[in-house]
DNA sequence: ACTACTTGCCATACGGTGTATGACGAAGCT
DNA sequence: AGCTTCGTCATACACCGTATGGCAAGTAGT
C-alpha cells in the first residue's frame, strides 16, 4: 500500500476517494464527468483531452490523475453520468413502456452524439448510474400493474433488443451518410458513375439510392421490433 | 490546379491516382486498406497509426499522403474493403435471406471488432465495396423468385432494421460487460454493494444481474426482428 | 539529347496527446 | 513539534497527425 496500486481497470473498482470535506478546493469525480460531458457535447469526443478537461476545472492535466487512473476511466464516468439522468419509462402497458425506453434512448443519443462511441468499452463496468438505469427498465417491465408477467430472462431480452436497435440506429450519424450533401452535384455524379460503372443493377435508379441513404424511419423500425416482441414474447 | 486541392472530404471524391504502372514500387489504395485492416484486426483500431501502417508497407508515414489526404480517408478505405468481401445472402425466402444478412454481418463484426467504431463517420461516402454490398442486399430481397414483392422503401426498411439490430448488438463487446471477469470475487462484491446500497429493488438478485450482463441471445433477438418484419411488412 | 514535368517517396518539424515521475505547500492528527 | 495524508503542479517522454519542402527516377516534348 506504500505506492498507489494501479488498478488499470474500471473506475468503480478504485478505492473511494474520501474528500477531506473541509478545506482546499477538492472535486468530486462527477465534476470531472460533468466537465467532460460538456466538452464532448460542444466539440465532440476527440476534444475531450486531459488537459482541456483540467482547464475547464481550473487545474492542470496531472491533477486529474488524483481522481482517476486513466483517461478511459474519465470516459467511464461520463457515460455513467449521462445514463444516470435518463427518465423513468412511462406508459400503461409493456408496449408503451418499451417504446418510451426506445424514444428516451434516442433522445439521449441526439443530445450526446459521442455517447454511442464511448459506451461499453472493454474492461469497463456498469457504474451506479447505469445500474439505476437498468433497475428502472426492469422495474418498468415487471411492475405488477403491467398486464402480462414476463420471465426474467425475457425482460432482459426485450429491453436488450430495443436497445440494440436504437444503438445501431444512432450509430450512423445524421441518418444517411448523404444528408449533409443532399443535392450536391459532385456527389450525385460520383454515385451515378459508381453504380453504373460497376453494374449494380438493383441500385440503378438514383431515386432508389437516395432512399437508401436518406430515409429516417426510426418510428417504423421501433414498431417492427415491438411487433416482433409481441409475437414472440407476449 | 497548381497545388493539390485538399478535398478534406471522402476518399471517393479524390481525383483517381493513375499509377505509372511501369516503374518503382507503387501501391494501390487497397494495399493501404489491407495493411490497416490487418493492423486493426491484430491490435485494435487505436493501433492504426500512419507510421505503423506505413511501416507495414515498408515506407514512411508521409508517403501515405500520396494515396490519401487524411487518416480518416484511410479508415474509409478499410471500411470499404471489409464490406466488399461480404458474401451474398442465401436462402429460399425473404426470411432466410434476411437472417443470412444478419448472421453474415455478425460474423463481420466478430472478425473485425473495430469495424463498428470506424463505420459511418460523418463526412464519409459509401465506396464501391459498400455500394456493391448494398446492391447485393437489395437484389436478395427483390429477386423475382422470392415470394412476396416488396415496395422499394420497405426493402431498405427491412434491411436497415436488421442492420441496426446487429450493429447495436456488436457495439457491446464480448457480450455483456462482465464476461471477461466472470466470477471474479471483487466484481461480485462491487455489484452486490452497489445494488444493495442504492436500493435497486428490481436488480436485487445477483443471478438476475448476471443474466443481464452475461447473456448472449443474438439468435433470439434476430428472430424477434424478423417476426416484426413479418407482422408489419409481409 | 536536352529540358520540363510528373511521380513516388522521404526528412524534418510543429503542436497536440496520454501519462510516469517526483516535488511541493497546506491541513490534520498525535 | 513532527508526521502523514491530500491535492496540485512542473517537467519529461514517446507517440500522434500532418504541413512543408526536397529529391531521384521516369516520361514527354522538342
Amino acid at each position: 500500500m506504500t505506492t498507489g496500486e494501479r488498478t488499470h481497470g474500471s473506475v468503480w473498482l478504485r478505492p473511494a476517494r474520501t474528500p477531506r470535506a473541509a478545506k482546499g478546493q477538492a472535486f468530486a469525480q462527477d465534476d470531472l464527468a460533468a466537465a467532460g460531458v460538456a466538452l464532448a457535447d460542444r466539440d465532440g469526443l476527440d476534444a475531450v483531452s486531459m488537459r482541456r478537461v483540467a482547464a475547464e476545472l481550473g487545474i492542470t492535466a496531472m491533477s486529474l490523475y488524483w481522481y482517476v487512473d486513466t483517461k478511459d476511466q474519465l470516459v467511464e464516468l461520463m457515460v455513467d453520468r449521462v445514463l444516470a439522468e435518463q427518465p423513468v419509462p412511462v406508459g400503461d402497458d409493456w408496449r408503451a413502456r418499451l417504446r418510451s425506453i426506445g424514444c428516451d434512448t434516442l433522445e439521449l443519443h441526439r443530445a450526446h452524439p459521442w455517447f454511442v462511441h464511448a459506451q461499453g468499452r472493454p474492461g469497463t463496468l456498469p457504474g451506479p448510474g447505469q445500474l439505476r438505469h437498468w433497475d428502472r427498465h426492469v422495474h418498468a417491465l415487471t411492475d405488477p400493474r403491467i398486464t402480462p408477467r414476463l420471465a426474467p430472462e425475457n425482460v432482459t431480452l426485450a429491453v436488450g433488443t430495443v436497445m440494440n436497435f436504437v444503438s445501431g440506429y444512432a450509430l450512423t450519424p445524421a441518418r444517411g451518410v448523404l444528408t449533409p450533401y443532399a443535392g450536391h452535384p459532385q456527389i450525385d455524379q460520383y454515385l451515378r458513375d459508381a453504380v453504373l460503372g460497376h453494374g449494380l443493377e438493383s441500385l440503378r435508379s438514383l431515386a432508389h439510392l437516395r432512399h437508401q441513404f436518406t430515409e429516417d424511419r426510426f418510428d417504423d423500425g421501433l414498431d417492427i421490433v415491438l411487433d416482433g416482441l409481441h409475437a414472440r414474447l407476449f
